[in-house]
DNA sequence: GAGTGGTCTAGACCACCAC
DNA sequence: TGGTGGTCTAGACCACTCT
């Protein structure tokens, strides 16, 4: 007898790991696997649901369960704000904002947000900063007219980042990431050289049919994002 | 009345991102919930776990459910193998092998791999192509001792990519993303300058205790990783 | 049509931890 | 120590989809 669905888990991983469940085959149902665990059937359904999200097992109705086959397996990524990021590796943040201005978005921005092009929107370039070093340059177009308040708040207290977090959190984004060679302008912001590779972070916020945000992130050589499978 | 942990777990949402709950207060608890929506406890707790999960909401026994404060957002990332992400732009894949030959670990690899330098592994050199030209650069260490079945294939006909997930797949992985400028090996593999910015994907994989395979794969420029929040 | 997973319910017990 | 979330159960109905 197994306790609890985690156990049920382990033991159906175990299974799969040791091949007694080959990639492809169905396995038993869920009455039986809580007849022969000894939990109820919900239990054994918990179980087999987060192996299914983790793209171990591929459940449909009548067809039964079976093992994943080809499985594409999910990594997830925690995305926290730069300051808690910075302070996570024991260093002192801090950022200075560059640039502030109000200005009509350039084709590549206005495509990925969804707007006319020239639509007005505040600018900002802000450079974190860990330890004192350059961390991260982050260039934004900020939708002020669709900002809770009304108001534009002062970025260089908290910046653009955290403030967004806390004040329009909860929104759905989408996020890319690539390789990139450093322009003379950012290369002098993070101080690097021109042409060095940057890992760049692009991602467009939306709240409600609105677009709120595009930002752009760049981090210097050294930079590693990490995550587990 | 609303019917199924979906519509609830929407409604939850709703009063979060309309700040009717706003972060950091302590909203009402699942009984409660349950209560007004008309559903039972653990349909509200499905809900409420979801969104939890997701790093919306705070979960703590006796403390109660509270809107994060800081929220830690979960993005996923799906990793498949690269024949599909290939297959997927709708363009025909193709793999060489470049390098195939037993050789003693380097220190970097025998560091991330946790084995002592100069392991006899199989070191494998792959170049990954989509519609003819070059999509990936692949370079690989396989622990060629804790394979199963014992005889290596030959990875000509399936890639060691493929080849491992289908026979040595579900196990646990740490994957890291960076930029790195292209040496000239690399670029010439790829296509591109020597010095080009690559992004690099590496990845130590390990079955039971035992370190699998290392592999370090390099996109050239224009390769975006996509995901959504 | 029938078998499987998906979900809901009402009730229960327990672990944790703020008070 | 009491209140909250975490989980389990037994039963039920439903949705999907394979045959």
């Amino acid at each position: 007898m197994m306790g609890g669905w985690e156990e049920v888990r382990a033991e159906v991983l175990r299974r799969i790991r040791a091949r007694e469940w080959v990639p492809g085959a169905v396995i038993p149902g869920e009455e039986a696997l809580a007849v022969e665990f000894g939990v109820a059937r919900a239990t054994v359904n918990r179980a087999l649901r987060e192996l299914a999200e983790a793209g171990l097992l591929e459940r449909r109705r009548k067809a039964g369960t079976r093992v994943a086959l080809l499985p594409v397996r999910k990594a997830t990524l925690e995305i926290s704000i730069i300051r808690q990021e910075v302070e996570a590796r024991g260093e002192v943040y801090a950022h200075r904002v560059l640039e502030s201005r109000m200005e009509g978005v350039p084709l590549a921005v206005a495509l990925r947000m969804g707007v006319p092009v020239g639509v007005g929107m505040l600018f900002l370039e802000t450079l974190h900063l860990a330890g004192g070093r350059p961390f991260a340059h982050e260039v934004r177009w900020l939708n002020v007219g669709v900002l809770p308040g009304g108001a534009v708040p002062d970025f260089s207290v908290t910046s653009a980042n955290e403030w967004l977090v806390q004040n329009v959190a909860y929104a759905t984004g989408d996020i890319a990431f690539s390789a990139e060679a450093a322009s003379g302008a950012e290369a002098a912001a993070l101080g690097i050289s021109a042409g060095d590779p940057v890992f760049v972070t692009e991602r467009v916020t939306w709240t409600a049919e609105a677009p709120i945000t595009f930002v752009r992130l760049l981090h210097g050589p050294g930079y590693r994002l990490r995550t587990m499978v």
